[in-house]
DNA sequence: ACCTGAACACCGTTCAAGT
DNA sequence: ACCTGAACACCGTTCAAGT
């Protein structure tokens, strides 16, 4: 009895259910060999269709990659908007972005990685108009989400009002700082060799100063701020934090 | 009259030549056609030699950019050297360091990107162990440096003594802000679209905020921070701002 | 209309054959 | 002893031939 017009939308959800079949294969390969084992071929032969399939989903290697960056984006939005919506005070949501950033990047290192590639231009202009629309729509998002927390930290009071205290100066400070930090964590540079401690309390000890240098009420002299990272993580992160604490026990 | 034993020298003294011709193409390639474009294929026809030839100097390809990204480091070290030696405030001196980092990558962009590859851990595992070494002592040396201005400012009673302000804790924080910065300033990241304002000034200004975090004496509020910057560029690194300005007036 | 896989261009690496 | 370049393995991409 399946009406002649089922025949296109069922073939529609098959393609979109194939297509979440290629991007979740794509996603377990890179967790389970790395970057470098990452290949067409491979993934076609994982997924059990002909590369030319797969060219008709991804208009490139690239293009596929970023379908993948724009998944873990979106899921780093999700950490992030728990954080936002957090009832507390803004530094605190504001702290709480900041772990969930570090936390996010240290459960999928892979991902963290492929975000990275992403970043780069020689993918980027490979890009079609498409998805570089999509992964735009997902930058704003996450940016815009922070910027507005700090504007509203400026008009609440909580940040002292100033010239140089401007929503995208402070933002991009946290940006950087801990887009930076996770980057070296996670780069074959030997830290602890270097003298380094380890880096998820660098980061987080160094965000609560910077924060204190742009006057962000209440301070960390009036707050026991080892305390209240705990208290994010559990209060948020409870889930995250236990996949984070089962891996290192494999490890061990 | 040569002597049979100037046999031995001359050879290696060319091949030791080779070595630099390779390399000086290889870089020359790199700044002109990008990463995507260094290939051994190019960099043998270029420099005239065999494919062979160029695996009788570098056993891969991420041997010979490991060699350019060495380079690189050098060349920092010298512009930090330069930083650290300057008659002024420990303060002064590190915020000079700073400078010279974010100049340096300004300056040579495709360096960074350079480096940036060669902190990979896909492309570490395939070096050899003598180029690790050198690698290795390179970050060593340059890390140590900034250890030590930041020890130094502790011991003077620059910084305010504290368990938190460690001098791994401290020089972390700076490098992974400029370190992030910069990489975001180089990736394809519509910044100015995100609300953005330039990204040496904002790494400037945050760094700033977090010496004063660290209570690190002259504070900000008694500097005029804009004309100490216009003061340590013109003393220190003056060739280098002249070079990044007729960069800029070429494309204008 | 859509899937297939042979074929192509390209790149890193090796090594037997030259000198 | 050292240089050479053909040859190999591999990968992204295309497209004529199938169904």
């Amino acid at each position: 009895m399946a009406a002649p017009l089922d025949n296109l939308p069922r073939k529609q959800r098959e393609f979109q259910q194939r297509e979440q079949l290629i991007l979740d294969t794509a996603q377990g390969m890179l967790h389970e060999h790395g970057y470098a084992q990452l290949t067409m071929e491979r993934i076609a032969e994982a997924v059990e269709y002909s590369k030319g399939t797969i060219y008709n989903h991804f208009s490139s290697k690239e293009d596929l990659v970023c379908s993948l960056c724009c998944r873990c984006v979106s899921n780093l939005i999700e950490l992030f908007q728990r954080a936002y919506e957090y009832p507390g005070t803004t530094r605190e949501r504001f702290a709480a972005i900041g772990i969930a950033y570090s936390l996010y990047h240290q459960l999928n290192p892979l991902d963290a990685q492929n975000i990275q590639i992403v970043k780069t231009n020689a993918v980027r202009e490979k890009l079609s108009e498409e998805k570089q629309q999509e992964l735009g729509a997902l930058e704003r998002e996450i940016t815009q989400l922070c910027m507005n927390l700090v504007n509203e930290a400026i008009e609440a009071g909580d940040i002292a009002r100033s010239e140089n205290h401007t929503a995208d100066a402070i933002v991009f400070g946290f940006w950087s700082m801990l887009y930076g930090g996770i980057l070296l964590a996670q780069s074959d540079i030997p830290l602890e060799d270097l003298g380094f401690s380890p880096v998820i309390m660098l980061l987080w000890n160094n965000s609560q100063r910077l924060m204190d240098a742009y006057d962000w009420q209440p301070l960390s002299k009036t707050t026991d701020t080892d305390a209240l990272f705990k208290k994010l993580c559990s209060a948020l992160f409870a889930e995250e934090m236990c996949k984070l604490t089962q891996g290192e026990s494999h490890h061990g």
